[in-house]
DNA sequence: CTGAAAGCGCTTACAG
DNA sequence: CTGAAAGCGCTTACAG
């Protein structure tokens, strides 16, 4: 079936619903910006008037009047492919792009490089062209990004790396309880030589996880000497597991740092033919599809992904009215259980 | 270390350049925009002026002057987490946006369903907010992006689906020809018994690979039964590769379709104990960083990525300045041998 | 509660 | 080759 689309033509300007409603261009434009100070009937003269000319502000026009870009930087600095790897960051934009839907803002897409952003980036962030930034980041060591709320207002996925250096607004989940829960949750089924599959040790996150784990083990009077890093992906995960095997056969549980790593490790106890949850259990983090994507849907510590991207976003179009906002979100986590413990 | 960030102050304007350079506000702005219509020495006179002030022309102020948004929407009319899922798509993000660097526009993330556009994309595309879009996706059969160019330009990336129904820009490559090519370095490698694990049927990339494959196989005199389908994930390439195995264990090759589900087949190769390539052989497609990321290195049919996604902007960009540019860009494959074939 | 008017920072015919 | 002036489509004090 073939859409009809309107030809192009000229779009209503202000003007044209003024006299349409036949009303000052400065009563329409204060109906569009809901004031409260027109007369209910005028309002909705006008309102009808936008609606019959299918009135749209132009952007560009507001944007100049108020000297505000009406734009919104979403900041990768991250090697893409890693971020462009993990559902779980889909996830994030996702949470983000459906909070700005209802607002004036449009997102816009700004790969910086891992080490240090670009010339470009900084220009382009520094040079007046965005409204606010959004870093989205399972990481950060870049002294760039959290100095950059000095100019514009920032938020970040993540607590910054080295949180105790800086004083960002962020938003994160507590991931030193979330894993120390993944871990009670094996403990409390009776496993005793529980392993974990880390995240990479530059990334707050990872650490963060780490410790909950080792908390988890120490209070419970286990060891926690068996650690296999990767780097989050599903590759890593596979290689960890089997360095894991090779130095102890006899682990019966893995606490995973993230779903995509728990992917690949099942995959290699499934080759194996060992049996999971019986023989080995295993617990991921994260919640995102790729935990049910796999052959066996996996208990995981949840993240509210979506959520936290669109606080993310809420937390700057706070900041940015200057009504006042948390600057640490944390979002809880929660156990999800399936079939892999 | 710390960085030095210049604190929040107003931004010089065209004004302050031209009482600078002693000359009219007409005459920065030429120089701005390149017109060769200033005397050279003046040119230079102004653009010392430019730099001593650090000046950046407002966006906002340009665009209501010259009644372009200068903006540019990436559309990604696809389930998210594949989306973010293929590190293809991560290269040809990468394209798009180094392309677009050395322009004014600004490149604007649009998330869409991937059945049909949501009100709000609708809208958005439709409403003037921007000049033109990128399509990216490696299917398409959704009937409102191929129509959408009746009002503003769009290139796709990838042929789009039921490609004889419309007549879009896109850029793409051979996929029938990088799939022959593939099969055909099996069969000469004297391989008899060639699978293919193949991509989903309304992705046109899949259908035309498949087709690829097949006419190999036919030309040789070789039968071509052997297919099983996955959906470009890695975990679909696992369930694949198990299910080809079971089919029929004499399988010498295998022409997978994506790298992601060629990491995922030799993943069960090598729990399986088969060896890669000497028992069975694997070819993939992409070249993506999928291909170097496993165990053992792809032997792939390589597709530039990144360049596609700078043609696929270039291509915009020279259809909004309304220069003539081709309609389809079909760029080269060629096989990159490594290790598992 | 509403309108006239100035202003946001550029571009671009139009004269010269 | 260059400048004065109008105009792009909004917002927002300022009067009334």
């Amino acid at each position: 079936m073939d859409v009809e689309l309107p030809a192009r033509r000229v779009a209503p300007t202000l003007e044209a619903v003024a006299a349409a409603a036949g009303v000052s261009r400065s009563t329409v434009s204060r109906v569009v910006n809901g004031s409260s100070q027109v007369r209910p009937d005028v309002v909705e003269t006008v309102t009808r008037a936008i609606e019959d000319l299918n009135y749209v502000p132009n952007r560009a026009a507001r944007s100049l009047a108020k000297s505000q870009t009406m734009a919104i930087a979403l900041v990768v600095p991250e090697d893409t492919t890693r971020f462009f790897g993990d559902p779980f960051f889909a996830a994030v934009v996702h949470g983000i792009s459906r909070a700005l839907e209802d607002s004036d803002y449009v997102l816009t897409l700004q790969l910086a490089s891992p080490s240090e952003p670009s010339e470009k980036t900084i220009r382009y962030l520094l040079g007046g062209n965005v409204d606010g930034a959004i870093v989205v980041s399972h990481h950060s060591g870049d002294d760039f990004f959290t100095a950059l709320d000095a100019t514009i207002p920032v938020v970040f996925g993540g607590r910054p790396f080295q949180p105790e250096k800086h004083s960002n607004y962020f938003v994160d989940v507590d991931n030193t309880a979330g894993a120390a829960m993944g871990t009670n949750y094996l403990i409390d089924r009776g496993r005793t030589r529980i392993a974990t599959i880390a995240g990479p040790p530059n990334m707050q996150a990872a650490i963060d996880r780490t410790t909950g784990w080792q908390n988890a083990l120490s209070a419970a009077g286990q060891r926690h000497d068996l650690l296999a890093r990767g780097d989050f992906t599903m590759t890593s995960g596979v290689r960890a597991m089997r360095e894991l095997l090779d130095r102890d056969p006899h682990i019966d549980a893995v606490f995973v740092a993230s779903d995509l790593m728990a992917t690949g490790a099942i995959s290699v106890l499934r080759e194996r033919g060992i049996s999971v949850p019986n023989q080995i259990a295993i617990v991921g983090f994260d919640d995102s599809p790729a935990a049910t994507n796999g052959d066996i849907p996996l208990t995981t510590v949840h993240q509210p992904s979506g959520e936290m991207g669109n606080k993310m976003a809420t937390i700057l179009l706070q900041l940015l009215r200057g009504e006042p906002t948390e600057r640490e979100s944390i979002m809880p986590t929660r156990m999800v259980i399936r079939e892999s413990a």
